[in-house]
DNA sequence: GAGCGAACGGACTAGATAGTTAATTAGGCT
DNA sequence: AGCCTAATTAACTATCTAGTCCGTTCGCTC
């Protein structure tokens, strides 16, 4: 974090205590940090700008100088947010995979990456609440389609071709089942162990949830 | 508008026009559907008491009236749209079904009564957001597992005997899978079209996401 | 037709909340 | 050293918002 601005003089700290100096990307990385927390617990609406900047180690004004405003702020939390699972998603290699291995490790990254990243589910949950009028505003969030689904799309193909998979599946189904499942643990947590009494992410049942998604997604893709 | 001015001779109801006259449980059930309408549009943060009262024939006095206060008000709206889709899952009749055609009739059920109540769905989201504490708070709502759950037990059992499902497979995990694709259409929508532009709901598509839902499904429950 | 309680309306309040004003400081550049 | 601008601080404001006070009206019973 902080990262330092080129040619900057690395900073005359007192080695402990807050750091004090003035450094814009470090202030701007805080509040978004603290925002993210905080958008990502309360909702847009439910978040106060008032506690972001108690959280921070700077003020509200801080936040308007960098910001502008409380929705300016939030799309930024959503944009990095989105280029975060985007960037894992595109360190995906899977190539020297059999296409059942690969479709396995695919579901396992998405399902991984969405049980250690509960803020981002809860901010889209949020995003759909407000009909993503804020993505619509974020010419860097909507034309950000998944770099997954061209990687996707590659297997399901070498799948059709070595006769294991279905011909006629999409791609961005596929994608759409694997997201549905992963996301509804984590998004739909609450309520769920308040009515059935299971907490779908009780560490003892991640592996089968886990193994449970490749076999519905293999089940689905192949043949029979 | 129309308000009526004190002393006002207070026409009692010329046949047509808004009913004025003195009816609580119209007033209460007024309020409700005006308060579903707003809460699942808005969120529970995002809802304005006076809002909802401006949409309502009566007064924002008559919503502490009746309800107390905003929290109240939104479990009532919970608690009302919850009891809603159990009833109709209560009246789900498939013994006399065979186990594979059980299952798809339970799964296009679900999947129906998703797609015609975006309201609910929504409602749900928030809920998640807000960790369930207004369910918990509610002894109807805790005690309100699914009637779907015996159903499907009792499908599975039928279909492990007969030979055609397996039989390591939960009924809540299968409940959770239905539920998983259901909501994430509707709750999912907005992102989803954002960043895909493809509309989950589009009335085109309808017939294809229903019949995937079934093969899914039925693929997984299935001996191979 | 008087009395009574449930149902109702409108104006009011205290506190919260997004956003601002304006003055101050630190640090790089010449 | 001294200027100049970006970075920072604290106090302030207009508006919004959940919740309340209190007086009024309707419809029923006796």
């Amino acid at each position: 974090m902080a990262a330092q601005v080129p040619g900057a003089i690395p900073a005359r700290r007192p080695a402990d205590g807050p750091d004090r100096s003035r450094d814009p990307d470090r202030t701007r990385a805080d509040i978004l940090d603290v925002a993210t927390t905080e958008f990502a617990d309360k909702g847009y609406a439910g978040a106060r700008v008032d506690e972001i900047a108690a959280k921070t180690s700077t003020t509200k004004r801080m936040i308007y100088y960098y910001f502008g405003n409380k929705e300016q702020l939030y799309i930024a939390v959503l944009e990095r947010a989105y280029t975060g699972i985007r960037t894992i998603e595109r360190e995906l290699d899977v190539e020297h995979l059999d296409p059942v291995d690969a479709i396995r490790r695919l579901a396992e990254l998405t399902f991984d990456h969405h049980e250690s990243h509960p803020d981002f589910v809860r901010l889209v949950s949020i995003e759909n609440i407000d009909r993503a009028e804020h993505i619509a505003r974020s010419s860097v969030l909507t034309g950000l389609a998944s770099p997954a689904l061209d990687v996707l799309a590659r297997i399901l193909d070498r799948g059709r071709e070595s006769g294991v998979f279905r011909g006629d599946v999409d791609p961005l189904d596929v994608h759409m089942v694997i997201s549905a499942f992963c996301v509804f643990r984590t998004a739909n947590r609450h309520t769920f162990n308040a009515i059935f009494k299971r907490d779908m992410l009780d560490p003892a049942l991640r592996a089968h949830y886990r193994g449970m998604l490749c076999d519905l997604v293999l089940a689905h893709l192949t043949v029979r």
